[in-house]
DNA sequence: TGTACATCAGTGAACGCGCGTTCACTGATGTAC
DNA sequence: TGTACATCAGTGAACGCGCGTTCACTGATGTAC
């Protein structure tokens, strides 16, 4: 139940099979393949079948890559949030040298942008929850790349000598990220009267740094 | 997939029909069914025959009370937001004549509260997505309650002839919501590294109240 | 250089499961006479 | 007051579906001699 209608059955591609030596190629094809269907469909719609087929596979060619569908859909997981920290680290990369809270802006607009543009994939990194518990415990190895990016900028923004509006580092990445998936979340799960334009949620969290650290 | 493993199969307790023109009771007693599952099992769980299964009924008796599936979900989230707007309708009637703030901070208390007292039925305000556009159709009906409610504080806020530390009512209810929401999608999804006890989440909001008015 | 063989990547068919939905039905409860 | 009957609440069996998983297999690709 709740799921919603389901898309086009994702006919297969014809497919060669890998060379002698190369069978773990298509464990990243397998990957690559649940991206794809998460730029098209709900979260709720990924399945190990689901992805085979999109692969070009048979389902069962899933598992001498991996164990069973829960530590496929953790793999996945695990890559939207390797995915987020990167673009995220690239965004302060871009703007290294400049004043910690324009590349802390520049982190967030990052964050916003892949969840606005990639809602699936978003959707699918708090989706951690339904999965096994070894899956959970590594967890914090998986999820530390994003919420890092932002406390090592406060802590720059720290180390220049001026002030945090709230807490210390730590309790105030937790405020910036609760106020910014908060907003999202909000505009992606009741999308009708709260204007929810993807720019308006960047825009709103541009405008919480700003005010936040107004003096 | 990314379904957690299934509760006990609710054995169904001897249920006796209802009388003659009472037939309509089932509805009521399908809908406690399912909050009864939801106290104890992931939202993801619910499913029509499980529901039916709670309630000591065969899954065809839905049918006379409810469409479908669908509308049963619907129905069922129509419950968990009504629960909602009431317990903060009922915190800020128990305060009512205070200050404004207090009253704000007693109402998001009884959100907080909710949605950590009872994680599946708050996880399930946020399906809406996933039914179907006739049913999106009445949302702002059925979430209104719990927004309004908030706007209505900050309005009599104002009355006093106090100023707002952010935007219109509308947009700092924007802001408070979307903190606290994103504060407790957080302790839910991602339990571990970040300080989750219940209590937590609750200072967090009032701390966050405070602040943000604090001159 | 040619051939037998082991290995490796991947398949097809089948399984049991829970799901939503349909259909013809049952049997208790009231009502008409 | 007794009986035939309509109505109503709810059932049991069956359907097709997509799922995760298993098993015995196939057939191309390299390797040994």
């Amino acid at each position: 139940m709740l799921t919603a209608p389901p898309t086009q059955p994702a006919t297969a591609p014809a497919r060669r099979r890998n060379l002698r030596g190369e069978g773990g190629l298509l464990k990243g094809e397998v990957i690559s393949a649940a991206m794809r269907i998460l730029d098209r469909a709900p979260a709720t719609e990924l399945s190990l079948r689901m992805v085979a087929r999109e692969a070009g596979i048979a389902a069962p060619s899933i598992y001498p890559h991996f164990k069973d569908a829960k530590n496929l859909m953790a793999e996945i997981v695990r890559d939207c949030w390797r995915q987020l920290g990167n673009e995220m680290s690239l965004a302060a990369a871009i703007c290294v040298g400049a004043d910690p809270l324009d590349m802390l802006k520049a982190q967030l607009g990052a964050y916003v942008r892949y969840a606005m543009e990639r809602p699936s994939r978003y959707q699918l990194l708090f989706a951690l929850p339904q999965l096994e518990v070894e899956v959970l415990r590594e967890l914090p190895g998986t999820v530390q790349p994003a919420y890092r990016n932002v406390v090592q900028t406060l802590e720059q923004h720290v180390a220049t000598g001026k002030s945090l509006p709230w807490g210390d580092t730590a309790e105030l990445t937790m405020f910036i990220l609760s106020l910014t998936h908060g907003r999202i979340a909000l505009a992606q799960t009741a999308p009708h009267r709260l204007g929810n334009a993807p720019e308006g949620v960047e825009a709103f969290a541009m405008k919480a740094i700003d005010r936040l650290f107004a003096t």
